[in-house]
DNA sequence: CGGTTTCTTGATGAGCCCATGACGGTGCCA
DNA sequence: TGGCACCGTCATGGGCTCATCAAGAAACCG
């Protein structure tokens, strides 16, 4: 269960961006940090973060127009706090869309708790296509499996998953040796390339049409390998 | 905003559950009660609510023992609502599945603000029926029971349904071991693989047509288990 | 408290996964 | 043109994981 989610922490007092921030990564979190509303929804359409946690004390615009703003263009959970008991600005924060409010001061455990199981919910919900078709063969993401298009299964070792599945979840995009390494066998890995290559012979062998000439998965020499679709002759 | 959600509500003093059916049913919500765990658990397989707000100091079953009794087929929200402050109870039923945790005494705004949050949420979502059928076995999740196509029923111990129950609920997802083992043993196991071994043949002896070849419980190798409805020869 | 179900634990054998080393090919540069 | 670095391919043996059987321990139930 590897979660490394991204949070998006909302707050314009160092204190508790920071006390939010320690507790946050410790527990595996990727963490990102605002002062202000503005900073906020910035932010948050650069780095897409898998939650946000938004302090509605805010300098300058007001809390609620930010989880306006969030929830204009995203559903991603929004976590309240605030130091305010007073029900109508529970229900104004509520309705304009934020999953929960918590009132200041909070237990750690609690906002956690509260973040894990509106991660939880929107995992369950979010269909971030975690399907990639290609002419010769589908990679189902969430189910951890592949299959060629006629819906034959390709089985696939622990270690060519793990390959696959990084390659193809940065799709496009170069991933380099190092980046493989340890994200496959671990951090205290990145020198050992005749692995990558042994695997990666191995896995043309299993999915690419003609192994021999690789269409999917690209040797980018002296760098990485890149996973790309390749749509050629299909359309 | 098409209301006309039914909302269970369980509680056992009497009060509360005046209070919170006369109120939501003033917004138009369709309410149903129950006064204890069990009887939430048959009600709620039986009208299928979209929301249950629930009480955790019920006399009979443990408030958590009832989250956990609903997860196992359904993702509706549950509210729970509380007397105790503790941290420690708003963590362990945020962790069973709880969506929001409400401590008494609550304003009625203020909750009915938070259900109309979840509701909101779950909307998006939906899910599939709580019943899995397969040419050799049927699942009834909310029954908690499997039975053969003629309707005989198979037997199934704690640990075998637990097993079974996970699987089926992610139907076609690869399931770790260490995902089955936290959820049928507790978060403290996750090593203890052969408990997988013994019970997985157990449980193909009971369920699959040939225990010696899985058709429905697959076990990838190095990875985990994956439940599968194998509909050959059946179409 | 006796009997039965259920769970844990150990042993064994089969099969597969992966680390490793050897070898050949290719492109780049001196 | 030769050397070097990097990549692809193949073969192999050790080690790990899985399935199955069996028996002891624990929990459950009347």
């Amino acid at each position: 269960m590897t979660e490394e989610a991204r949070v998006l922490v909302v707050d314009d007092e160092t204190q508790i961006v920071r006390a939010l921030t320690v507790n946050l990564q410790a527990l595996g979190y990727e963490v990102d940090s605002a002062g202000s509303g503005e900073d906020a929804l910035k932010r948050a359409a650069d780095h897409r973060p898998d939650a946000v946690i938004l302090d509605l004390g805010l300098p300058g615009i007001d809390g609620v127009e930010v989880i306006r703003g969030l929830r204009g263009w995203t559903r991603i959970p929004i976590i309240v706090l605030s130091v305010r008991e007073g029900e109508r600005e529970k229900i104004a924060a509520l309705d304009a869309g934020a999953d929960d409010y918590v009132t200041k001061p909070f237990g750690m455990g609690e906002l956690v708790a509260r973040l894990r199981a509106a991660l939880r919910r929107s995992s369950d919900t979010d269909q971030s296509a975690p399907v990639i078709e290609t002419p010769a063969f589908v990679i189902d993401l969430a189910a951890k499996r592949v299959t060629r298009p006629d819906g034959e299964e390709i089985r696939l070792t622990p270690t060519e998953w793990g390959i696959v599945e990084i390659l193809a979840s940065s799709r496009g995009k170069l991933v380099s040796q190092v980046q493989l390494l340890r994200g496959v066998w671990g951090p205290n890995y990145g020198e050992e390339t005749n692995y990558l290559r042994v695997f990666m012979a191995q896995i043309r062998r299993k999915l690419e049409p003609d192994p021999g000439v690789p269409r999917y998965f690209i040797t980018e020499p002296g760098m990485g390998y890149r996973f790309e679709i390749d749509d050629r002759g299909t359309r």
